[in-house]
DNA sequence: TGAATTTGCTTTGACTGTTGAAGTTTTGTC
DNA sequence: GACAAAACTTCAACAGTCAAAGCAAATTCA
């Protein structure tokens, strides 16, 4: 098998891995994983617009409140009206809410983490130049995301 | 930045690009991520059973049912009872379903291979060996993959 | 000040993907 | 020939997603 071959599986198998991870926090906290992302995103500012969540997902305002919807539905996040800007809305997370990210502390992202840190310092060094060229190679824009895995948000390049 | 993060955000990079590009087949071929695979199973053996479908893309039956539907519904593929086992349907590609394939010659993967062969020999050979490394780090069981891009499609190990 | 525009969000209607359960038709086996 | 298994389809139910339309608050500007 060439070496084409051997990279296109590799990533794909790479890619897999994190799709079936989807499910894995299904099971795992009962909110799937838009929905997750949706707390993960609240969680890191502890409260935020739709607007914001939108944005950071990618996605329109219509998903954002219905995804938010049924995270209010079933009592782990809330709405409240902003009163400098009465037509925001902050949304936040309940005791509930925490507790689903607490329980669900990204397993995908610690396996790697995991074996990252057991690997050599000239190791650990040259994977990540790998990865970043691979990253590169398959990018048609710029664009920069954040340190967290299989949660499907990207940040425009420079933001925070 | 110290190198988990920077692993992290290359691999989400490397995700993120892989999602995107659902979006890109869809505004190429007028035809959705899943349905575009099952173009390309169909084409693969020239013709297909929808339990075949079903274990290659690893959904249900009754998935596979409404996606040829549509392919069908569209013009692209079409039923043909088999003739040996008649509890089976041959799915296959109509002329303008090929067309479909040809018309996207998935431009993600290609991106990849073009940049890929630019590289040293020995940058290939390491690239390779750190993509498989990391699938590897990733994966929790023991999964193989047809070296075919963002098609979601998976083969039990040993498989073909 | 007051009308027009913009911004932030929700509602509605529609469509895809997905599943699980139940049903149909064919095969295969004892 | 009866019974079980296999290959599909149908159905009901969700989740995610979008676009378009609507509403309310804020901002702009004449």
């Amino acid at each position: 098998m060439d070496r084409i071959d051997s990279s296109l599986i590799a990533l794909r198998r790479i890619i897999r891995t994190t799709e079936l991870f989807g499910r894995e926090i299904r099971q795992a906290t009962g909110v799937t994983p838009a929905q997750f992302r949706v707390l993960q995103i609240i969680s890191e500012s502890g409260f935020v617009t739709a607007k914001t969540i939108s944005m950071r997902m990618q996605v329109s305002q219509g998903t954002v409140t219905s995804l938010v919807d049924k995270l209010v539905r079933d009592g782990l996040a809330l709405r409240q009206k902003s009163s400098e800007d009465r037509r925001q809305i902050h949304i936040l997370l309940t005791d509930a809410g925490r507790e689903t990210l607490v329980d669900a502390p990204d397993p995908l992202q610690q396996r790697f983490v995991r074996k990252f840190r057991a690997m050599e310092d000239w190791e650990q060094a040259m994977l990540v130049a790998n990865l970043e060229r691979v990253a590169t190679m398959l990018d048609a824009e710029d664009l920069d995301a954040s340190p967290v895995l299989a949660t499907g948000e990207i940040r425009p390049a420079g933001t925070q």
